[in-house]
DNA sequence: TTTCTAAAGGAGAATGATTATCATTGCGGA
DNA sequence: TCCGCAATGATAATCATTCTCCTTTAGAAA
């Protein structure tokens, strides 16, 4: 596993004590946070730290491919450190985005999409938004 | 097949001629609008309508189920009048947010699913987000 | 048809998330 | 260690959306 200013390091970008926090929060918090919420789990140990750069950070970390975007069911953008290809769990109760992982169910839809080409359209990846409620 | 001033009074709306436009505005334009898409397309025949009378009418005709809510690559919110249970087609290059009906993809995965159970979820719905680029 | 009232519309202010601006600071190569 | 340029901080600006408040109107009842 690397750590957060070698992650910065190979993608060319400067290593600066916030982005090594605000990429750690977001790793830390397995939430898909909003920027808000990485600002508040931020303050504490960087009380002076601006919103602008948390946002300004957020982007250059989406944009050099080391954390990915999250469309949530509201209108306000969530981010997630885990870049693996997954499938999310939207919950409509608790507004809650959980991570779901299928080799499985992968296989079937990309197999089943080998044979089933959609016209004109050339499919670079295929996502699951599964809607439901936690039993708990 | 119902007009819109039929579906309104279904729902026991009242029948206004400026949701009558938007309603049809939306049904009329296939490609998933955004609020201001549609503002413009409405400003035609209703030069005098107000922006917040559109944002107020599209979320009347979304909570009592005339149109869903798309969510988009970016942060605008777009509607949709298709509510039969469909996936979408998101091409990277030019945002365009295409319908895509498949019900033998749907039966593979809820089949799928009720084999494999997700513990402690409910599924309600299962949506594909198949990202991609159209060929022309 | 006329009347009445709650609901809907219009205009524009307010909000809230996000981005832009710009002066200051600090990372990292020389 | 020094220097230049990119990053940060503070704050203003932006943009989609919602709210407020006053006016208008749909539609039920007389």
């Amino acid at each position: 596993m690397f750590s957060a200013s070698e992650k910065l390091r190979e993608k060319g970008l400067k290593v600066t004590p916030q982005r090594i926090a605000i990429y750690n929060v977001v790793v830390k918090l397995k939430s898909h946070p909003t920027a808000e919420n990485v600002v508040d789990a931020i303050k504490d140990d960087f009380p002076s730290i601006s919103v602008g750069t948390v946002y300004k950070v957020l982007n250059v970390l989406v944009e050099n491919n080391l954390l990915k975007k999250v469309k949530s069911e509201k209108e306000i953008m969530r981010y997630d450190a885990v870049l693996e290809h997954h499938h999310h769990l939207y919950c409509n109760k608790t507004d809650r985005i959980v991570d779901y992982e299928d080799k499985e169910l992968d296989e079937l839809v990309v197999n089943y999409f080998k044979k089933k080409k959609i016209k004109d359209f050339k499919i670079e990846d295929i996502k699951l938004q599964i809607t439901g409620k936690f039993k708990k």
